[in-house]
Formats: structure tokens, sequence, C-alpha cells
DNA sequence: CGTATTCTTGACTTATATCAATGTCGGTGG
DNA sequence: CCACCGACATTGATATAAGTCAAGAATACG
């Protein structure tokens, strides 16, 4: 499936590339569509291609070899993903699955390359978006070091709510299925405990809870919860 | 203080350049000595330089506003460090503290990107030494979520080894000063918890402690207490 | 030497995991 | 369209790993 100059351009990543520099990279793209449920890779495959999100949401999960599950990041509109070649790396690190339908556009690995040195900008941009992702990273260990459950809880939702919030009747809606499992695997703790949590915060009023679903009703009362120096 | 093309020419970032282009670099840079317990720059310092380590050894740690702290990293001999200004960050995320008199050469921040401009292998570099501190910080993120604290000491312990391990009589040494309370910081944990580990350690014959101290002399021991599978 | 870190060890507490049971939703197929 | 099944969620009871509190010993350092 062929792909067209626009939709990159509204990319940031892209938004500074010629014309004739942005044909070239469509020219070696092609767009895949993934059903809800369908990894785009698996941990392991050998990395055949990096790819960008173009539309719908991406779990990137790991598994550790005793079976246990931990979600990674999540992708989302905009983001790159799984440019494993150019951290030299020849597998993907984890598993890329769609929270619903999703579009990527792919690129074989081998473009990579021949991509930065066409373009210098793509370099700096791909070693911020890396960095950005070592800071949350550090943040991510930073909490999980420091902070109690609840208010590892309370951050990631909060970031969900910035990344991927979008208004509802009652409040900011999680645009994405997202389970109480996902929470857990995402904070490091176990769905009981978040599923104990979150009924605690829906009796003070401050989320609805649903079957895959989490709306956040009074964001500042998390925020204090987070932030809280007790 | 001057520095000479050939020490740069050893570490592995800089193999690749030309003497014409790594006199371009040592013209703009400047070494400066860290004694013990002195910091290279502080968390939220506004980045004015980047740094590489020539000789020593240092712990980036961050501060939470809450006062408690954890060590981000080690740095170790020719490591690149504090290169935020290709993250586009202004200011340092932590505080850069020798544990050993240390050596290190400092570029203005200003000089990045004309570096890179220059040498896009450098870039390249750059990229993967990022995704390596990334794929690190992953792994540090699955084994505080699903690991519990005794098989986290044995890794980072491992880890440190692998990093900074030095032949001494009994075995494997830490080759810098590392305190029961450094270790619980890069673990999350505790200084009473690790101290207790490693005592039983000790009573196995597995370690050997002492102030600031650490030798291993079973790796195999720690390897099995960190690999298994229970 | 005395003073200050660093380390050890014990007793107690607590947050959170684990175990177990039950409830609820939503899609599938009869 | 309804019934059933499987995935997801809730909630209680119990267990336990690891944190906290407290005191003292060992080592380094000025």
């Amino acid at each position: 499936m062929a792909l067209d100059r626009s939709v990159l351009r509204s990319i940031p990543l892209f938004a500074a590339m010629s014309d004739a520099q942005l044909d070239r990279m469509t020219a070696q793209a092609s767009a895949r569509r993934i059903p809800q449920g369908e990894a785009v890779f698996e941990q392991g495959d050998s990395a055949k291609a990096f790819y960008l999100l173009l539309h719908g949401r991406l779990k990137v999960t790991q598994v550790t070899r005793d079976g246990q599950q931990i979600i990674v990041r999540v992708v989302h509109p905009g983001d790159l993903f799984g440019f494993t070649r150019a951290l030299s790396r020849p597998d993907y690190p984890g598993t890329a699955t769609a929270a619903v339908d999703s579009l990527v556009s792919a690129w074989p690995s081998e473009s990579w390359d021949s991509f930065v040195e066409d373009n210098p900008h793509l370099a700096m941009n791909a070693i911020r978006t890396i960095g950005q992702r070592l800071d949350e990273a550090h943040t991510r260990i930073r909490e999980m070091s420091t902070e109690e459950v609840e208010r590892r809880v309370a951050h990631a939702v909060l970031r969900l709510i910035d990344q991927a919030g979008r208004r509802d009747e009652t409040g900011m809606r999680i645009d994405f299925p997202i389970s109480r499992r996902d929470i857990a695997e995402m904070t490091g703790t176990t769905l009981h405990t978040v599923s104990r949590i979150l009924s605690a915060w829906e009796s003070n009023g401050w989320v609805e809870g649903g079957r895959q679903k989490l709306v956040v009703c009074d964001a500042p009362a998390l925020q204090r919860l987070a932030e809280n120096v007790k």
C-alpha cells in the first residue's frame, strides 16, 4: 500500500524535510493495517523494518523468561518505533501489539543509514526522541524506587491522560482500551492492587472505571496524590 | 589544560575519526581534574558543556523533591556523559559525582551540533550509545517490576563486576569505593536490606564485604541466584 | 584519640502480593 | 434474541518480603 507525502509532512519528525526528501522516503515505505490484538512484530524477531505509527495505538511489551509480562511503553500516533537497527541490535527487544485497529508505515531497516545521511536532521531528531524515552525510563525507575504503588499508579494514569486523553461527558477518558492488568504491568504491581486503588478513587469521585476503560473526573486530585510530598 | 589526540583515539567512539577531525575536537576541549567526592555538575545546572570520562569513576544521581536519592548510572572511563544538549534539554537531569579522583574532558555544549555535522559517524555512535542506555534502563525497570530484592542486588553486583571488576587475591573486586547505601540506591531498596543480603552471601562464601568495598568470590553462585527461574 | 561515617543486627510494622471466591460485562453461536 | 462462555473486574482473608525503628560495633579520618 502506497503512502502520501502529506501524511508524513504532518509528523513533527518530518516537518522540516523537503518534498524531494519526503518522496525518497515514501518511495520505500509501505503501509500496513494491524487489527486490534495483532502484533506488528514480536520480541526476538529479526528487525527487518522500522515503523511509524500513523493511526491507532500500540502497546510494547516484554516477557521475562519466567513468563511475567511488562508494558515497556505505549506508542502513540506520530511515534517512530522498532528502529532497533539504529541501536545496532539485530532483533526487536519487545512485542508491539495493536490496542485498537492501527495503521503503520514500514521501511526496510537497511534504509535507516541512507535516510540519516540524506537528512542529518533526522539523526538529530532521532537522538532527541531516544533521549526523551531515556528520560521517561529514568522517571519510571525513580518512581519505582521511591514511591509507593498508589502514587505510581496516579502518575501512570496522569501520563496516559496527557498522551491519550479525550474529552468525555464526565471527564477525560483514556482513548484506547486499557485493562487493570495493563496498568499493573506499567507500574510494576498486580491487577488486584490496581483494582483496589481504582475502586477507592472511584468512591472519591476522582475517576470512573469500567471494563477496559478509565475516565478521570478530577485530575487535580490525582495530581495532588501523585505530587504529595508526605 | 590541553588534550592530546592520542587520548581520544583510544576511545571506541572516536576510533574511526581522522587526525584532522580529532584535532578539531581537541582544539575545543579542556581537561579537568575532579577530586573524589566533588561533582562535575549538579542536577538542574544549565548544561554548558558535555563531557568524556578519561579516568576515574563517577556516580550519576538524582534526588526526588522529598530528598530521596537514586543512582541513575555509573560512568566508566571512555563514556560520554552530560551531552544533554543533544537531547535538547537546557539542564542536567542529574548530579555527576566522582567516586574516586577522576579526569574528564569537557566541550562547550554549542560545539555538539557542529561536531555531529563534521562527523556523521559521531551521531550514529551517539544514537547507539543512548540506545544502549535505554536498553539498560528497560532492563532495570523489568527487574524492579518482576524480581525480588535479592535477585536485583545480585544482578546489580554482577553488572558492576562486569564493568568495573578487577582481580584480587580472593576474587573479583569492584574497582571503586561503593557503599551499601550506593547499592541500595541502584536497586531501589534500603541499605539495611542490602546489608542483610550481603551478610548472608558472605556467610555462604560468595562475597567478601567491607567498608565501601565488595569482592565477589563466587560469581557463578550469584549468577545462579540472579537467573534462577523459581 | 575522639568524632563521624559506614555497617551490622534485632524486633517490629506494614504495604502489597498471593490465594480464593464471586460477580459482571460483551461477544458468539445456537 | 437469548444463553452461554471467556475475559475482565471486584473484594475479602491471609501471608510475607522488605521497610522502619533502634541500638551498637567497626572502621576511617582529622
